[in-house]
DNA sequence: TTGAAAGCGCTAACAG
DNA sequence: CTGTTAGCGCTTTCAA
């Protein structure tokens, strides 16, 4: 068996209490009793079992992290963020994740709960009515990242979503594009209602109406970049720029776009969403909106843990700046000037 | 407060005991009570208290995950498997990263130790001294995954680093390069050792030996595979093809090349190692050498459980075959024909 | 500054 | 089939 406080106890000649307070920095021990159980604790290779200590103190410092897809290069760094922070904070993360079903996402808040997490990091499902009734009775904190749920915008980080994309098919349409190919991401996803708004608000903005038939739905992986751009040429569809929901489906449209011998950004220009670290590695590099998803994950983190440590604390959504990332997939010959690498 | 045992006990008469053996479809509870404790449980929406569970029965059904970096691809889909299989099998995972560092592993395994893991699954550095004497003296069960630690390898799920980049650079060779640059990964990891054991067994079964200054060192990152093909074409270094550690530093070398007008796969041919899930997307489609990812976290997952529950279970080491994916970064004019997309 | 006692919520061991 | 008692390792409360 491991070494336990009682072990300590018995050898230093001290009682339990006190070899506990030691070793937890406690005022009101004396420095040389510190000193010495810290030694001995040291010498005997004592670990302290949390698990035990949390039964009692009612603080387990284990966060719970309910992610769509951990494999997503997008929720991998968000994750990274996630984990550095909480490890420096002297939290533990426990990670499920839901392949963005409610009710998966339903079974993992509980299972964290059995867990007495003191708080939940997710990447929910949009308008879950269950879902929905089940945060509402939460008595932990929680946060929501990236996303946000239909009621509740004030437990999230944010990074402009609308905002985001507007700028992105504004700059299009600013540069005569008039057939823009959108391809959307997975339903149920408020990132998705979003940045369908900023297509929409681009649009308005410049006394344009969209045509339906251009915007095709995905589940916003590669895959469906490359099928969803392959159709649309395949039905004889003519566009001149595409815009994806993000980064993965417009890594898709460009190998669809090169397979089909279009030009990136000759014949048809290319406009990504999040940044992804592989994006600037794309032949050609692709333009995309900047989200800061390592900042993201660390964000919430931090915000969680202030409404850990204080039950006061209240809930305000987080917002955070996007920006367009102008790379070799848009053209570059225009009035604008924040082009990046 | 949530809802306890006592409560659901004193609400149906029932004792304590009785409620939580009815609960954990102990044997020898009658029908009509087990029903009706159920239901009442449900009811009241009783989840129970995992922590304290654990802290009687010296099992916490968790699992300890020592990653390098969640955020790198190869180990985000090794983790998804992980945490998919962990799921299935009941058991919760904590995440943790490294960053490589022998210190920070050091850290983790304590930490996790002091939250009551059951068991630990780990990409270690390779050779770390006073790493491998705090393996040693474990109590718990523990799995390599992808890697393994000099001395240990019984503990470990491979894939054949060796075999698969023999047969990399033996393909090449039978075709005719004699001027292959390869670009090693980081130091301290088995994988890295293991492929350049791969790469020296393929010249010699061609009777061949090996030029050093063609054998670059990087850190396994895109940016080091940009970086070192500028470098090595900045020195006049002539190559026919380059043989990469991972994907990553072959999609920064794909970059490279073509930003240096060289061709691939006429001017240079490109060879990656994992087969990730963006490198058929690249320009062009990435050759390499399959790595089963996810299913080398799940079998991780598998091996650990079945160790956690029969400590009897003894430790072998789990290999699994590595395969060539020859696509668009290689020439295909040649005898093989193992061809996949 | 230190110690003794109680108890976190649950499961195990023993009893009936 | 069900109940009683003890105790996991720690922190908290109360007392000295």
């Amino acid at each position: 068996m491991n070494v336990k406080l009682k072990d300590i106890a018995d050898r230093t000649g001290f009682s339990i209490n006190t070899v506990s307070r030691a070793l937890r920095e406690d005022s009101r021990i004396s420095e040389a009793t510190r000193v010495t159980i810290r030694r001995i604790a040291n010498e005997m290779g004592y670990i302290p079992n949390v698990v035990a200590g949390s039964m009692r103190s009612n603080r387990s410092r284990t966060i719970g992290i309910i992610s769509a897809d951990s494999a997503n290069p997008f929720f991998a760094e968000v994750i990274q963020g996630i984990e550095e922070k909480a490890r420096k904070a002297n939290y533990s993360i426990l990670l499920i994740n839901t392949e963005e079903q409610a009710a998966n996402e339903r079974d993992a808040i509980r299972l964290l709960l059995g867990r007495q997490v003191d708080g939940l990091v997710i990447a929910p499902v949009y308008n879950d009515e269950e879902n929905l009734a089940l945060y509402r009775e939460l008595t932990i904190p929680y946060i929501f990242v990236g996303r946000y749920v239909d009621g509740m915008q004030d437990h999230s980080i944010l990074h402009g979503d609308v905002e985001g994309q507007a700028l992105a098919v504004d700059h299009l349409l600013r540069h005569g594009h008039r057939k823009i190919l959108y391809i959307a991401g997975p339903k149920n996803i408020s990132n998705t209602i979003d940045r369908l708004q900023g297509l929409t608000q681009a649009y308005h903005a410049h006394n344009l109406e969209i045509d339906e038939s251009y915007i095709l739905s995905s589940s916003g992986h590669m895959e469906d970049g490359y099928a969803r751009v392959n159709q649309a040429l395949n039905r004889g569809l003519s566009f001149t720029a595409v815009v994806c929901f993000n980064d993965l489906l417009a890594i898709g449209a460009l190998k669809s776009l090169h397979e089909n011998s279009l030009s990136v950004p000759d014949d048809v220009e290319v406009f990504g969403f999040d940044n992804l670290a592989m994006s600037q590695f794309m032949q050609p590099r692709l333009t995309t909106v900047e989200v800061p998803k390592n900042r993201l994950g660390q964000k919430a983190v931090e915000e969680l843990v202030r409404h850990i440590e204080d039950p006061a604390y209240p809930y305000t959504t987080v917002n955070m700046k996007p920006r367009l990332i102008l790379r070799e997939s848009t053209l570059a010959n225009h009035m604008d000037n924040n082009a990046t690498h």
